[in-house]
DNA sequence: AGCACGCCGACT
DNA sequence: GTCGGCGTGCTC
């Protein structure tokens, strides 16, 4: 493929790096490709890389992002950088390279790269301004058009205007091309400002020293509400935010405002990073857990520089690790970079963290506005805070001083993107570990196949966290090491097929209900997990075995009995529920298998008298909360639950854990899907008897010797790791390989398939060229979902050595979806 | 996003 | 033959 760029030329102009290397802000520029521009004369003294930039794109004005400067180009004849929007450089060299790494990583486009890294939505605060130049050539008025004659006359009677007034005020043609071209032939000058919105609290200080606040005072001896105003600032420290500053002073605006105006005081935006909330209990006293634990830790950030360890354990025993190691890193006067998988997780980090440390703890998801946002930008990249916990956006806070990275839970699907860039916020933790020369913890009870085999592979350090005593209750309940560490009860699995079942629809076998009433009967509590919301799965006729499916996607209709209808779980689609079959009129309809509903329904039949209650995503979020909350306190007594139930963690502790379906997605040709259901399955068991000697799982499935299945009846990660990574490698998936997966959807049949078939050859035609490439290609085929939004779905997949699949993610045209280590291949 | 270029069918 | 519609690829 032809991406190698031409052969160099040399500058002719005399001096340093006459050329500018520049990620220009076009969002479909896929892959980490950038465009050389010539530095103009005027400029050169103060271009630097980081700085943002306007330039031409094609006939585009677009921001920019200086890289590099360079002495070389690779085309004959740049275009020149237009203007410096901002001098201070936004980014540092290590940030620069670390947006490159990810758009040629994840085939993303460097805009998008750079402008993750940048204040967000940038551009929208870039405005191009236009005012008339000083002797404008009369003599070449005849080659303005009317429109832009116009222009002309309103800027020289009005002032400067910006692109969008004049678009207003005159016409958007003229707007967009004539001003560029009035602008190229000597008319108007141009510049360009950058108005970032005002982030944070307005906040007033005062700006006379300590003797001077009582001369002012006795010069305004009229104006009562001054004096007071002026005494209430001089008593505090530092700027007081304006709200409480009148209220203190009983005082107005305007009289604020006088004082502005005579100089006296300031005011200001100024972000401050929120109060963190009060400690609870339970975030009190981390610090005096395992001290084991900490020493090996501590041996792993001791070593100089980069590295990545896996500190494997429940979180329990992690979090205290992570509040040392962040205390070790502030020592050092350094940052740490705290990542959760969902906003929810980072919050009650967050929680923990700013109970235990001194130090400025800033939480991401404090800040929301736009201004708030820019406030939180600003306060880091000027180092004003020393840890820096969010989800997996907050890879892209700009530390500068940056000393650890901790991801929490790292094995979490959430990690990933699933739009945009498709970011694999963990990997990309761990580049920036790189960058910063600074060490990363992966912390987890579950590794990702792939970390844990970088583990095995001896790239990552390994910590296993547990104190003697725990150790010692394992060996004695399963004597097989840490690798059988389950993190609580004892685990059965029941075989389906083969087992007497009980219960309307026999989605409950004997030894599962025998489970639950034992637990129940000695006072405890039930959390059931059903893969499935509604109430059937599938409804189908008896007579001539039409299924019911959704019009626009490839999915069957899940019967939802509380609202009577037929929902599709992709799109949302609803119908009211048929009562015969519209393909033979037959009215005998069978509902096949079972959801959060229909469990509810045979557990009111089974114990009349128990308290039970569900939680899935059909309810508001108030109800879930409300629904847990009950269950915590004992009200309710059986917890049905899909995958929600991660919602409501905390609140999970009982003493029977039933999965009443667990192989649901295993029979997908999905090879993330065995490592899905085991994580889910070790996480729900440590949620819900975790710490628990006596506790019990029951796993009900119609496939127990799988090893997924199997690996969680024995509670061995390490049995679930040897099993899987064979089939990994047998199958050349990853670790093994990288894979990247290309998805077309389009609401034409013909058209996706023939869309898919073109990128095939093309695709085809760059490994071609490439002669030692080893890089696979799978498909094109439709997707396992073919049909989803009335939409036809294609994919293909390219698998192969790591640098030999970034080359190919930049082939497909616009339209197409690039995915690089997909988390699913539905 | 916009523009140039090339391929195909409809017309002089 | 040539004009133009649209699909495809390039923009330093």
């Amino acid at each position: 493929m032809s991406t190698e760029p031409e052969t160099p030329i040399q500058s002719p102009i005399a001096g340093p790096a006459p050329f500018a290397e520049v990620a220009v802000g076009a969002a479909e520029v896929r892959g980490a490709r950038t465009f050389h521009y010539a530095v103009p004369p005027a400029l050169d003294a103060r271009l630097v890389p980081g700085q943002l930039v306007l330039v031409e794109f094609g006939k585009r004005h677009l921001h920019g992002v200086v890289m590099t400067r360079s002495d070389q180009c690779p085309v004959a004849d740049p275009k020149p950088i237009l203007d410096i929007i901002w001098d201070t450089p936004f980014l540092d060299h290590r940030r620069l390279e670390f947006a490159r790494w990810l758009a040629g990583r994840f085939g993303a486009s460097m805009a998008e790269a750079v402008e993750n890294l940048l204040p967000a939505n940038i551009a929208r605060y870039i405005t191009l301004y236009y005012v008339p130049r000083d002797g404008t050539p009369a003599a070449a008025a005849a080659a303005l058009t009317a429109a832009e004659r116009r222009a002309l006359d309103r800027l020289r009677a009005d002032g400067p205007m910006s692109t969008a007034e004049i678009a207003a005020a005159i016409g958007k043609t003229v707007a967009v091309k004539g001003l560029p071209r009035m602008v190229n032939e000597g008319w108007l000058r141009r510049w360009t400002e950058l108005e970032l919105p005002a982030g944070g609290t307005v906040c007033a200080s005062l700006l006379l020293a300590t003797r001077e606040v009582d001369r002012v005072i006795v010069e305004l001896f009229r104006a009562p509400k001054q004096r007071a105003l002026l005494r209430a600032l001089a008593n505090l420290v530092g700027p007081v935010p304006v709200k409480e500053l009148l209220t203190l002073a009983g005082a107005g605006h305007s009289s604020l405002k006088a004082l502005q105006r005579a100089g006296h005081v300031r005011i200001e935006h100024i972000y401050r990073i929120p109060e963190p909330p009060p400690a609870t209990p339970s975030t009190a006293g981390l610090r005096e857990a395992g001290s084991a634990d900490w020493r090996s830790l501590e041996t792993f950030l001791d070593r100089d520089g980069h590295g990545v360890c896996v500190l494997l354990g429940d979180p329990t025993r992690r979090i205290p690790s992570y509040v040392q190691a962040i205390e070790k890193t502030l020592a050092a006067r350094r940052q740490a970079l705290v990542l959760a998988p969902t906003e929810r997780e980072a919050r009650a980090l967050y929680e923990q963290i700013v109970a235990t440390l001194s130090g400025q703890v800033a939480f991401s998801g404090d800040a929301r506005t736009p201004g708030s946002r820019v406030g939180l930008w600003r306060a880091a990249r000027a180092g004003e805070i020393d840890v820096y916990v969010g989800p997996r956006s907050a890879v892209y806070a700009p530390l500068t001083r940056l000393g650890l990275v901790i991801v929490d839970r790292e094995e979490d699907r959430s990690y990933k993107e699933a739009a945009g860039g498709r970011v694999q916020a963990r990997d990309a933790a761990i580049e920036l570990g790189r960058a910063h020369l600074c060490p990363v913890v992966l912390g987890t009870a579950t590794p990702a196949v792939e970390t844990f085999y970088n583990v095995e592979s001896e790239r990552y350090r390994f910590i296993l966290m547990q104190s003697d005593d725990l150790l010692r209750q394992t060996r004695l309940k399963v004597g097989r090491g840490w690798g059988a560490l389950g993190p609580g009860g004892t685990v059965g699995t029941v075989d389906m097929r083969t087992a007497p079942v009980m219960g309307h629809g026999g989605m409950l076998s004997e030894e599962f209900f025998t489970g639950l009433k034992d637990a129940l009967a000695q006072g405890g509590k039930a959390v059931l997990l059903v893969n499935r919301r509604g109430s059937a799965s599938m409804t189908i006729c008896r007579e001539c075995g039409y299924v019911f499916t959704c019009p626009d996607c490839d999915n069957r209709l899940v019967q939802h009995r509380s609202i009577e209808s037929l929902v599709c779980h992709s799109c949302n689609h609803r119908q009211p529920a048929p009562r015969r079959c519209p393909e033979c009129g037959a009215g005998r309809l069978r509902l096949w298998g079972h959801g959060t509903e229909s469990v509810l329904g045979a557990l009111r039949a089974l114990l009349p008298l128990e308290r039970v209650d569900r939680i899935d995503s059909n309810l508001p979020i108030e109800q879930v909360r409300a629904v847990a909350e009950g269950f915590r306190r004992g009200a309710i007594r059986v917890l049905v639950g899909t995958s929600l139930l991660f919602s409501v963690e905390a609140a999970l502790k009982a003493d029977f854990l039933g999965i009443v379906q667990a192989d649901i997605g295993l029979t997908f040709p999905d090879f993330t899907a065995p490592e899905r259901v085991f994580q889910q399955l070790m996480r729900l068991r440590q949620a819900v008897l975790g710490g628990d000697l006596e506790g019990r799982m029951v796993v009900q499935s119609l496939m127990p010797d799988h090893h997924a299945i199997e690996a969680t009846r024995i509670g061995s990660y390490l049995k679930f790791y040897r099993s899987e990574i064979a089939v990994r490698q047998e199958h050349d998936f990853p670790p093994f390989t990288r894979l990247a997966r290309f998805i077309y959807t389009h609401r034409d049949a013909t058209n996706a398939r023939t869309e898919a078939l073109r990128l095939a050859e093309l695709l085809n035609g760059v490994l071609a060229e490439n002669s030692d490439s080893s890089v696979q290609l799978m498909g094109p085929a439709p997707c396992f979902r073919a049909r989803e939004r009335g939409a036809y779905r294609w994919h293909i997949l390219a698998y192969g050595p790591d640098e030999q699949v970034p080359p190919l993610l930049a082939v497909p045209h616009r339209g197409w979806t690039v995915d690089v280590d997909p988390v699913d291949l539905v």
